[in-house]
RNA sequence: GCCCCGUUCGUCUAGAGGCCCAGGACACCGCCCUCUCAAGGCGGAGAUCAUCGGUUCGAAUCCGAUACGGGGUACCA
């Protein structure tokens, strides 16, 4: 995803157009939903997409899975100039091959044994036996300059016979890829560094057919804190995940933005219009990074912070179920500053939406406040509230200190005893602001309650 | 094993020969603010710029070697 969040950046940094393509080539791998997932993800971190599935554009359809008859017609080319032949090569003789180059310290290659036996292979492909179609990989040297990295070559001699159409009859990433870009108009591959080594052989295709091949840039690879690349395969974590923890989409963006790019500047809070605005190909470091979640957890507050009050009470809507639009703009000022994720306001708004809970466990009157200061306090409390003391809650709050001063108690230490009997938590939402939010009744209720729980109070 | 890419505070990074005995952010610590907790402000600690050798009057920046890390080496992408 930090990988398509690049290319939208580039595209709309550039006034470009960001195409969408589905590769499903690999039938064994094709789980049904995972496509659908794919989609909301990007659509949740608002990538859009200006041809691709769903959508359609000049260039449909939009995944591969739909466009075989164009692979098998390229491929046929290739097998008429002799850029590609066929292999009958069973897994088992593939798999002896490699032992025995392994064992003698050589590089693992396809050793084009087929290749000199044409006229065998295509008897036996008559017959009926599986094969594949491989490129062959002329002699030589190819280089091209990397928009990340700079020149990068690499002797053909290392290169392999790669499998072009597999015996299924679907092409390979390597086909499917180069035919579909040229097709599609592709000017930027933009991909993670894993693809580099691909990359000679996909400009040998192009040259082979006798395309212009677009420009590449190699994005570093994302890490986990073991330091192996993060893959839908390993260690990440669905986008969508993100959501249900309650991250907003736009810190999970920069987040992401963060890990391989800088702005250049000290500016590192931004949505995704301002990154945008700024992203460009050669400011991406190319190596790898390890992502932190303390990073994310860091720009998701900022994020929520920085949303208009308003905005913020929208989208705490499915983490507040039950309330009301105007409950939820009374409760953001007193929560935007104290929650990191969207997923953290239910449990400071619970006490100020329905009873307290007073943990089992919880010491009252807390420390440094004795019995008899908390039940003075309360009870100075109760006649506040009672003579309509929450209309002015910053004159209440200073006559109930000089209580608490009376007695030698700090009010730091003695209004934790209001905290108790408001909020059922030494800590939480301001407790006067708390009162006010949950009226003079139920102030009084909870301030009696907690009188209560004190005895006598001498 | 072989090939490729990379290597600046714990993490993300700035840095494209003198502005750097290296700047910012996160995390950490302290102080301030303060009705709690946060948020915010200020400050601190934290990197012999992987190592060694070259080039140069001068190198984090250029070159080479080494080490380490990552990636690839599939009828996966």
């Amino acid at each position: 995803m930090r990988t398509a969040l690049f290319n939208w950046l580039a595209a709309r940094a550039t006034g470009g157009t960001f195409l969408l393509r589905v590769e499903d080539t690999d039938q064994a791998r094709y789980h049904p939903g995972s496509e659908m997932q794919i989609l909301d993800s990007l659509r949740w971190l608002g990538l859009d997409w200006d041809e691709g599935p769903e959508i359609g554009g000049p260039h449909a359809p939009y995944v591969q899975s739909l466009r075989t008859d164009l692979y098998r017609l390229e491929a046929d080319r290739l097998v008429q100039i002799g850029a590609a032949y066929w292999c009958t090569c069973t897994p088992a003789r593939l798999e002896q091959m490699r032992a025995g180059q392994r064992a003698a310290g050589r590089p693992t290659r396809y050793d084009r044994r087929c290749l000199g036996r044409r006229e065998e292979v295509a008897a036996e492909r008559e017959a009926g036996a599986p094969a594949v179609l491989r490129q062959l990989i002329p002699p030589g040297r190819t280089e091209w300059v990397d928009l990340i990295r700079g020149p990068i070559a690499f002797d053909n001699a290392e290169l392999d016979d790669q499998v072009l159409l597999k015996g299924d009859g679907f092409p390979t990433y390597h086909l499917a890829n180069v035919v579909d870009d040229h097709a599609m108009e592709i000017s930027h591959v933009i991909r993670a560094e894993e693809w580099i080594p691909s990359t000679p052989k996909h400009l040998s295709l192009y040259a082979a057919f006798g395309w212009q091949p677009p420009e590449f840039a190699h994005v570093p690879v994302v890490l986990g804190e073991d330091g192996q690349k993060l893959s839908k395969r390993r260690g990440a974590r669905d986008i969508l995940e993100y959501r249900r923890l309650g991250y907003l989409p736009s810190a999970l963006v920069n987040a992401m933005a963060l890990l391989g790019w800088s702005s250049g500047t000290e500016e590192e809070v931004f949505d995704l219009a301002g990154l945008a605005e700024r992203f460009s190909l050669d400011r991406v470091n190319p190596a790898p990074a390890v992502f932190d979640v303390r990073r994310l957890d860091a720009l998701s507050g900022l994020h929520i912070r920085r949303l208009p009050m308003a905005e913020l009470a929208d989208q705490l809507e499915p983490w507040l179920p039950g309330t009301s639009a105007e409950q939820r703009e009374a409760l953001v000022p007193l929560l935007r500053e104290r929650i990191t994720r969207l997923d953290e306001a239910a449990g400071l708004a619970t006490p100020l939406l329905g009873e307290p809970v007073w943990p089992e466990d919880a010491a009252f009157p807390p420390k440094k406040v004795d019995a008899a200061t908390a039940a003075e306090l309360l009870d100075a409390a109760v006649r506040e509230v009672e003579g309509g003391g929450l209309a002015d809650t910053v004159a209440m709050r200073e006559r109930l200190a000089a209580v608490l001063d009376q007695r030698g108690t700090k009010p730091r230490d003695g209004f934790r005893v209001l905290y108790m009997a408001i909020l059922g938590s030494p800590q939480g939402v301001p407790v006067f602001d708390a009162m006010e939010l949950i009226g003079p009744a139920a102030t009084l209720a909870r301030l009696r309650s907690a009188r209560e729980r004190l005895g006598n109070g001498d």
